[in-house]
DNA sequence: ACGCTCGTGGCAACCGGTTCCCGGGCCGGA
DNA sequence: TCCGGCCCGGGAACCGGTTGCCACGAGCGT
């Protein structure tokens, strides 16, 4: 009675199996399954014979222990069912696959705890790069741990990745990703105003949150740029999911509020605003002008089509994984800032009746 | 000049390393971290201290094989950017995690290959569960893969998980969770035959993939029980896709076909239909009336919102993983199915003109 | 015919952990 | 005082692979 399982059915098959059923060493099927080696036909078919009546297949994390097996890397975001996350994932899975890596994804659900959870785990899985993906609270509190997070990543030999993020204090070993939230909404709202729109309301997110702040940003800075005051109480802050949108102009309709655009902070919440705004009779862009953002395939099958930014989420995510894993290891750290671009579709137009 | 890396700066850790700087040995270590083992206060704090100096994270592979370590369920899909999809992999993420499991999820683009490939990987990864998500075609050559791959992961102490998707034959290892596509389809057909309409547009998937067919099942079901026969010339086929709906409504319209609904076999589909209705000046519902199935968030946001049938798709995957992973070895087989409902919303009307 | 490569394959160390088994020190009870 | 336990920690085997090193045999040149 030794250790191995020397039956032909049932039980999980070791290399040893293997070997034992084709009459050589464990070294040699290594070394038939590896392919580098010089193996003789003979044996070679035999062991490959033993293999298929095993339906053996080696254990990944063994191999993974003994230097060789596939590299992992890890993409954490907050909720994958939010469409750009979605993309940006599908650009992240395409380019490791690519680049022969299996990579890991692991929703937090905005949780900020499980976040750390997941990148601890995904450091003792020993991630080539980890890929951190979304807005977050800016706080100092927050830079530190990142900060540290990147040091220990980086001292064993992985790599830190913030995308859609904003970066943290030069020299920390971090590669950065962002694209701009505010030059986007900046244009994205000049649009508005170079239409005659005075009062428009801008329905953000969670304030803390870095890419809510940025698209603010972007819509006070227009509205400076033309010179025309932006009322404080025509900004109201929910989350990026449509149920907020959808909520948040109830409650400024509710309220009474006076505005002839609405500049939503997603492409999610605009549609959500968008139902509301219907079912209050008001139709769009005859009584209100309606923009979003992230152009999500859906923005053109709204009614009517969404003028909206567009966000090239999957480049991004690709991009992530491409210049984490290509880096040479004392390159500077990069900071790249893509583009976006405003598309034009049909929710806009003049107000019907300028005020002021 | 030893193999341990005791420097305090760079490289990655090993348990050694700790045990060194701790004074004790690896066993010790393990020992204090595992937190089972009687360990005497002052060896508690040094090794303690020496892991938070060394930012000591064990490895997670190296657990694994050993015993110890965080069991893995995989999950396999389509496209991660489908939004149904998405909330199935949420579903299991979720619950996955509830159950201390990691998920890893892995997109196929459709690709039948790359299917394979993640599979055996999974294998590899001696993961506890593989749930494979979505329609396919099911042909002989898929049941006999599927039910080797069942088989192998079976003796392996692992799970197959079907859902969404065809059983294999009875006595294969292996794990189904459905939902009722046809009934489903065949409710929703019947409430647009019930409102009067007799030529209704059925835009399907690929006519390979099961989930498409059980639909147009439905949709045929439905026609004979209400004694109407189905145009055989009102069926499209393209894809699941938001531009397969828009180019086939295109199509159909450029060919003059007579319709007085649309039933499409997602709301993607739906929603590129709706605008391509839209765009050939259309109105819904009151020149043309449209259907979709899933339920996705999106679809009551569409103007008009749409009629569809809800799925449960979060609760499916959260079932998925329970059901493989609290299953009991020598339990039987489980098949569930999950029931769907229509839920009403206005894009249907009477047609307007009743034709016949 | 002898010695040298070259082709081939086994042994054993190693990857980074976990855990069984055992032994030393200290305590209390007899 | 002696002995039996208990508490604690170390050594070593093991998990399932990979790979450096070495030995053995055959073919070949001289």
């Amino acid at each position: 009675m030794t250790r191995k399982t020397t039956g032909d059915v049932g039980g999980r098959r070791t290399i040893r199996d293997v070997a034992a059923r084709a009459g050589v060493s464990a070294s040699t099927v290594s070394r038939v399954l590896g392919g580098e080696y010089p193996v003789s036909t003979s044996t070679r078919t035999r062991v490959m014979r033993a293999v298929r009546d095993l339906d053996y297949v080696a254990d990944a994390r063994a191999k993974a222990i003994a230097g060789a097996g596939t590299p992992t890397l890890a993409f954490v975001l907050d909720d994958i069912t939010g469409p750009s996350f979605a993309h940006m994932a599908h650009g992240v899975e395409r380019e490791a696959t690519r680049l022969g890596h299996l990579s890991l994804v692991c929703s937090t659900d905005g949780d900020a705890e499980r976040q750390l959870e997941f990148i601890e785990m995904m450091r003792a899985q020993r991630a080539a790069a980890v890929i951190l993906v979304g807005g977050t609270a800016d706080t100092a509190e927050y830079r530190e741990r990142m900060a540290r997070i990147a040091d220990s990543l980086a001292s064993a030999g992985s790599r830190l990745v913030l995308c859609g993020r904003p970066p943290l204090d030069p020299g920390t070993p971090v590669t950065v990703i962002e694209y701009d939230n505010e030059s986007g909404a900046y244009a994205l709202c000049a649009h508005l105003l170079a239409q005659g729109h005075r009062r428009v309301l801008f329905l953000g997110g969670k304030p803390s949150n870095t890419t809510a702040q940025g698209r603010e940003q972007g819509y006070l800075a227009a509205h400076r740029a033309r010179g025309v005051t932006a009322d404080p109480t025509l900004r109201l802050f929910g989350d990026f999911t449509r149920d907020s949108g959808h909520r948040l102009i109830r409650q400024a309709l509710a309220q009474g509020l006076d505005f002839t655009a609405v500049m939503a902070s997603t492409d999610m919440v605009a549609s959500g605003a968008l139902t509301a705004l219907h079912e209050a009779g008001l139709s769009v862009p005859e009584d209100v002008s309606l923009v979003g953002y992230d152009d999500i395939p859906f923005a053109r099958d709204l009614n009517p089509p969404l003028t909206t930014v567009h966000v090239p989420y999957e480049d991004l995510g690709r991009l992530a994984v491409r210049t984490a894993l290509t880096r040479t290891p004392d390159a500077p750290d990069e900071h790249l800032l893509l583009g976006t671009h405003v598309v034009v579709r049909a929710s806009v137009a003049p107000p019907s009746e300028t005020r002021e």
